[in-house]
DNA sequence: CGGTAATCGAGACGGTACGTCTAGTCTTAAA
DNA sequence: TTTAAGACTAGACGTACCGTCTCGATTACCG
């Protein structure tokens, strides 16, 4: 997740300097103005700072903001709970929690919309975030399934869009504030959504009765 | 959801063939380059207008494109299919359409980025879109409830997250090809989550002590 | 110098209301805001009038200010003072007259301006303005000329140059305040200029007495 | 007279190639289309250049007109002829010939009236048009007064308005071609004006006290 | 130690879109 | 046919960024 370019070994090197005042203005301004505002030019004069140096670290606006707000995959792996919900719960925490920093906030839309016509960042950003969510949630499901939850792992990235989604969803199209325990109960959900796969135990007729 | 300022009844009035000529414009264009690269002045070319007559309409370029992108509220109501789950499935089909033609596609990124900084289309964007999906999902739940489906009334915000979020994730996040039956599947796992299941699975561990 | 289109005589006639108000509306914004300032839809809006009403009235804004604020040949006939020194004077001191109201002061440049590109609009300002003035000036060579004070005729436009001119660009290119006798003394200049053709006339009256 | 902005010692240098293309864009466009028709996109184009490279450079439209069709006191020091008469005349050439180039013709009506509305303008005109000119007015003047043709050297502003002047309304109030001799017959009439006119003539009064 | 090479801040470069403004024309309903 | 009101096309205005390039001045490593 860091820089970028390939970095020669001749010649000056790289200033560590630099890339922190960028990193710091660009979180600074993204919420401050957010990310439409917030232009290449504002960041570098904030970080005392030439333009160059930040196209010579950062191919775009967009890579600048995604590496300046994003946080990487430095979660530390998913606790075990014991029961799927409880891990499904301690992961949504972590997901709400990383969407509703100040940064997060402002960088998130933004980000979304550049993403749609610059696939290369969009590579790098189902790599470093999606990915690494959904090894999590991978791990989560094979937890359960040893324990006797669930009887055959559904997709991943299913699960992962069930938990992410609502969160987004709730966060950024609905537009409600964050409630305390908005993770928890969407774990619940999806946990219980997730419950038992298929017809409930052999025996189970057609899945017309799902009266109640 | 009509254009926009109040229609006086004085002097010349306005001439439906633009409204049309710009809708039809920003549409195509939205397919074509998208929403970053649509330009106000691109699509006043292509509509065969003159820029004035875009901005005595909308306010800004996010306005336009929501006013020409984004349906109105002109889904029929939902059918009934007896069902939770059926009626879920349906409502979720429409949403997964409504997402997924070339139109939408392009502009929901973009649209969403604008609406973090333009409180005024936000709220519009709420009372079009969102409101109007929420009836829905109120009067389904409703008649779950009258069904026997369910026995009391979940927060209809809720719910709309857990059909709406996925779907949006699926989409823009993961980036994933939106799959025949993606609308069935999330509606199944949403009247799973909603509702009791079926027969209550045998002996499926801890499922009991369900928060609040 | 009134207006300008063919007044049909069928349906409703012309509001003579409409025209003054416009006059009036021109003038107070030409001496307020300046003649590139000044717009016709401010014209139409100050005067409580339409735009067509204007456009029905004047071809272009250049019309439109040259109609409201250039002074028609309202000019009394030059006064025979007795000597050329005298009429120059008199002609003189109404032409800086004419040139230094607060309408005209504003007009006078942005409408030269607007001539060089509007050959119509420039005939016109001939036929009003500099023909008339020119007229006068014939009529006080030839006074001169049977009065004995010139032998022959110089070309009127040389002497009218010589008058209008230098007030011009005292007013307009110097951009100096104009002196309360900047017209006498001009036209002692020209008279001085034009005296005694080549040697000094014969023996003729009053020429001497020049002092002030 | 050269452009404008402090030149910092910072940064990438201004390109010399930019500033040539534009005077010389400027002119072109000034002699094909005249100044009202000349538009700074228009400019930027023909010179192959951003707009923003124009703007770096003028404040307005008016100031790169101005610095690209005005010429700088590039003249050469005022030819002594041994005569007022004959200095007047060289003078007042020049001055025609300043204003009859293709590319003055076209500016100057547009010029003088941005002139009116914008004074930093104005004050540069003042400086390098008008003063220079007015220099060399009194340069002649005081020449005619160590000859003896004149007794006291009368305000130059007048005098330079007695020759700029008569021209300009010549060229641009009374719209008449320029002959081949005017600057001369001007010059001619001038000097008449300001002195005793070739051998005292015999016996004509108190032409003496001359006013002022 | 002197050369090579990449860095630094600064800012100009070509492009392009923005949203505003005006000109002059056209269209409505009412008079 | 006029009126007031205001929509219409067309296009310039001056501002703001983007991402690239260029300047002179550093600052490391390499030979």
């Amino acid at each position: 997740l860091s820089a970028s370019a390939a970095t020669s070994l001749r010649g000056r090197p790289r200033e560590r300097r630099v890339d922190d005042a960028l990193r710091q203005a660009t979180r600074e301004l993204l919420a401050e103005v957010g990310y439409a505002a917030l232009s290449v030019e504002g960041v570098a004069a904030r970080a005392g700072v030439g333009k160059a140096a930040v196209y010579r670290r950062f191919r775009s606006k967009a890579e600048l903001v995604f590496a300046s707000a994003v946080h990487g995959p430095d979660l530390p792996p998913p606790r075990d709970t014991g029961t799927l919900r409880g891990d499904l719960a301690v992961l949504a925490e972590g997901i709400l929690g990383s969407l509703t920093t100040p940064v997060s906030a402002e960088a998130v839309p933004g980000l979304l919309a550049d993403l749609a016509k610059q696939p290369e960042i969009a590579r790098r950003f189902q790599a470093t975030f999606i990915q690494h969510e959904q090894v999590r949630v991978e791990t989560i499901l094979e937890r359960a399934r040893s324990r006797g939850e669930l009887r055959e792992s559904p997709d991943p990235a299913l699960v992962h869009a069930l938990l992410l989604g609502p969160l987004f969803a709730w966060l950024f199209l609905l537009r409600r504030p964050p409630a305390r325990d908005l993770g928890e109960r969407l774990a619940d959900l999806a946990a219980r959504a997730l419950g038992p796969v298929g017809p409930p135990p052999p025996r189970t007729g057609p899945r017309t009765a799902k009266k109640r």
